[in-house]
DNA sequence: CCAAAAGTGTTCACCGTACACCCATGA
DNA sequence: TCATGGGTGTACGGTGAACACTTTTGG
């Protein structure tokens, strides 16, 4: 289709930052650039977007290649755009983060356009090209920001959990300890899990109750107080 | 500047919605269009964003061609891609949302592009063009719900008003009506307002104290309980 | 003195927080 | 029997919600 709007067209790309849990850290997934500009640098995985290619296609294919992944939690993050972010010409980069559950981490595989792939604890990043470290960092905030209000933490999580993993997940991505039976109060009070009747028993002490998610996929708006404090709408596209 | 990525390049626009309250009744505002496609058929203000202008810059750029107003208050909504959302050719919109104080209301003034700029009540709007219609319902969702969680309301008032103003702003948005006392203890126990020292007195009345905000143009998030409740940090990009 | 909007406190219910001990299992 | 993590309840304080009357002005 040729370009009926007379004016000068930039390039546009997606980006994601993708995020997981092991070890009891946060970490993203960011692949060595294997062509210029910025060659043997850490970058976010992303590319170009197909000219008849839907934005959230678009991320979804970039992440797929990058990890092999599907059916992650995926949601846009900000679009980025300062004239020069790209030393070559125009780029606008749609940025996307998802979030990986801790049973289904890849080990990522480098796609043509990458030297390598590999998986950096947030707090421990090598120098990124271009403008990803803002990337990142928007991405870091706003998955904070929505552990407090949304259920979003519940998608690091896999079908079948312990109260005790998901704890980890919100002490890790908050970086602060909570109280067991507290955290334990409010998040069987959000009406999200239902107890899967199993157990799951390791290592030599009790065994521990598995819960599954009600709505897998949903994250959901928490309002405290106002009315009868309970939860809001649904949003949150997933892939 | 050449392409220098060898990718097909889509168009790029930015729209913006233009949120401000007259007689009580939320509104945005929306231009004729002039030509094809969609000729005749009310739209968002909105345009191609320069080849070397940041976003940011072009939503302004577009705020002030129809409105004659700098410095709002202007926020990145989220950015629009399917591939048919323009018959002609793939457009890629990045969308913002402003906030027009309300006495700065402007005579709107046809652009060069534009058959005719009107406001419209968000309950009773014409058919829009293109995807208009999403990027609008997205924008008012957003506003509603950062009401909640924030002090972004604050961007509506005039340098000097009433807690009464202030309420109704509030009032309008969500919809509904709200305690007068309760209202008062909760937005003067956020600390962002402070007394000017002045009355307004119009009507045969009792004059009403008139309030300033500490910080304009800042946005704050609200964390109600938790810790000590306060306001946390801020955010929000302002033009 | 009447109309109209401004301004002001208290009570109650609920939720978030702090806090310590018993339970089930494997070794 | 011991070590390890799983699992449970209560008491307190703060915040959100409900609710009605007095004050100041203009006409």
């Amino acid at each position: 289709m040729p370009y009926v709007y007379e004016y000068p067209h930039p390039a546009v790309t997606t980006d994601v930052v993708v995020f997981t849990i092991r070890e009891h850290r946060l970490e993203v997934l960011l692949v060595e650039r294997a062509s210029d500009p910025f060659k043997g640098c850490w970058a976010l995985p992303g590319g170009f977007i197909g000219i008849d290619e839907d934005l959230i296609d678009a991320a979804r294919r970039e992440l797929e290649e990058e990890t092999a992944l599907s059916g992650l939690y995926l949601e846009q993050l900000y679009t980025f755009g300062k004239p020069d972010r790209d030393p070559r010409e125009r780029v606008i980069s749609v940025a996307w983060y998802a979030l990986v559950p801790l049973d289904r981490l890849p080990e990522p595989r480098a796609a043509s356009d990458a030297a390598a792939v590999s998986w950096f604890p947030i707090d421990s990043l090598p120098p990124l090209a271009f403008d990803h470290d803002q990337i990142l960092s928007m991405a870091h905030e706003r998955l904070a920001a929505k552990l407090e209000y949304s259920t979003i933490a519940l998608q690091f999580m896999p079908e079948k959990f312990t109260l005790s993993q998901l704890q980890q997940v919100y002490e890790t991505i908050l970086g602060e300890s909570l109280d067991k039976r507290n955290f334990r109060k409010r998040v069987l009070s959000l009406g999200c899990l239902e107890e899967t009747g199993e157990l799951l028993r390791e290592g030599k002490h009790r065994p521990a109750r598995l819960y599954r998610v009600r709505a897998p996929g949903r994250v959901e708006f928490i309002r405290r107080n106002h009315a009868r404090g309970a939860i809001a709408q649904n949003t949150g596209s997933e892939s």
